[in-house]
DNA sequence: TTGATACTTCGATCGTTTTCGAAGCATCGT
DNA sequence: ACGATGCTTCGAAAACGATCGAAGTATCAA
């Protein structure tokens, strides 16, 4: 196959809707169930599972069986960046009216993983404060952490160093947030940071979404170690 | 319209074969004419113009009229990022034999422009001899330019303090090359560098392509400055 | 074993999209 | 003014892909 034509596939393999909503549902990087992406995107079971297998056959979807189910996930991060750079195309120009949605899109708006780091105001407002005590330093395209920035995440115990070792991945970069339309972190400190919020139970995923909630234990912390008022 | 019908329009619009190979032609960023763009997706004038109707209405394009000639460029550096995350899927996998192809192609692998830096084995020898020699560090997702880099780039001419400075834009980044299947230099830096070969006469574009050539006094700069064997 | 659940395959339908010929509009050169 | 060129609009034909009901396979639970 010419390498446009494999071009084309890829991309008009993201470009229906349902297909669409599944990648969208996977972008925090769980695996879901088949059914799980058929209800997320509101077919049948039928047409999920033939959406589901092309996707997979074209190297966009890992699967994973287990027993009677079938985990899907992004086969990579290359496929989760793709999906974010569309997103952010796709992210409505700003409007003097922003939308009313539902309060779905609230408990999302509020705060959620963004693949494997957090967004949302929740991921927005720790970046804000990380760049406002000169802990971090981020461009539209790039950042980096500032040494007192290292310091405090040692003081956090999160281990910068063994993150700078993997040279396999970015440390420190901005993800444009389509609801908050402002950057937040992203990058193997953005994902190590959303970790430790939850092995530390500041936050709480909402079942079967996306969206996280912060605990009472959680806003404390949080202001206290990294100066975030939510 | 929905967030995620947005997006699936975007991707759909990439995900046609005809409006792909446009798109693949306007990566070096410069604006093409509808009838140009038309002959290089091998389609009739009146299909190319309800493409780039399209496109252009979707924010991807942006178009400018000159006289009886209406000039098409990519919109922004995020379309461009966007298409290059698709490439960076669509590149095909590691394969024994390495497909056959055509002059008009091998002359792309031999050097081209991508959006605005440079590719092909002329990118990829560049950055090759840069890391070699210490004055380049790449990662998978990052890099960053070294002291010696610096003091390099310096004495060829090339103000990377100008670059720095303007924080809106990486300095420094990979981008995996199609034809080589490896990473080339990509950013601020790779822009400078690309626009500084352009200037001083080292290589020359092949009328009507992304392709590029290396001029013998290019050659010969190339080795003596950078070290790069061709 | 029996029934339920998770998922896939098959087949037919239906709506969408792509495509191009023909005609129309705008601009250029002379 | 005139024809040539670049591009767009219109309309119809053809191809494609999404969808779902029905039926089939695999796993689980008892």
């Amino acid at each position: 196959m010419s390498n446009n034509a494999r071009f084309a596939e890829i991309a008009a393999l993201a470009g229906d809707p349902g297909r669409a909503s599944m990648l969208n549902g996977l972008m925090d990087g769980r695996a879901l169930t088949a059914s799980e992406l058929a209800q997320l995107a509101g077919i049948t079971a039928q047409t999920a599972s033939s959406h589901l297998t092309r996707m997979t056959e074209a190297g966009l979807l890992a699967v994973e069986k287990q027993g009677r189910h079938r985990y899907h996930r992004l086969a990579s991060p290359a496929v989760a960046q793709m999906i974010e750079s569309i997103m952010r195309l796709a992210a409505p120009e700003v409007t003097a009216k922003p939308l009313r949605t539902g309060p779905r899109d609230a408990a999302l708006r509020a705060g959620r993983t963004c693949y494997d780091h957090l967004a949302g105001r929740l991921g927005v407002s720790i970046t804000d404060a990380l760049i406002d005590a000169g802990h971090l330093d981020l461009g539209l395209d790039a950042g980096e952490v500032t040494d007192s920035g290292l310091s405090l995440f040692a003081r956090a115990g999160i281990d910068v160093e063994a993150l700078t070792a993997r040279r396999s991945r970015i440390l420190c970069r901005p993800c444009l947030d389509w609801s908050e339309r402002r950057p937040h972190l992203a990058g193997a400190i953005g994902a190590a940071l959303c970790s430790h919020c939850f092995n530390n139970g500041w936050i709480r995923r909402l079942e079967g979404t996306r969206a996280v909630s912060v605990t009472p234990n959680g806003q404390r912390q949080l202001r206290e170690t990294f100066g975030v008022s939510l």
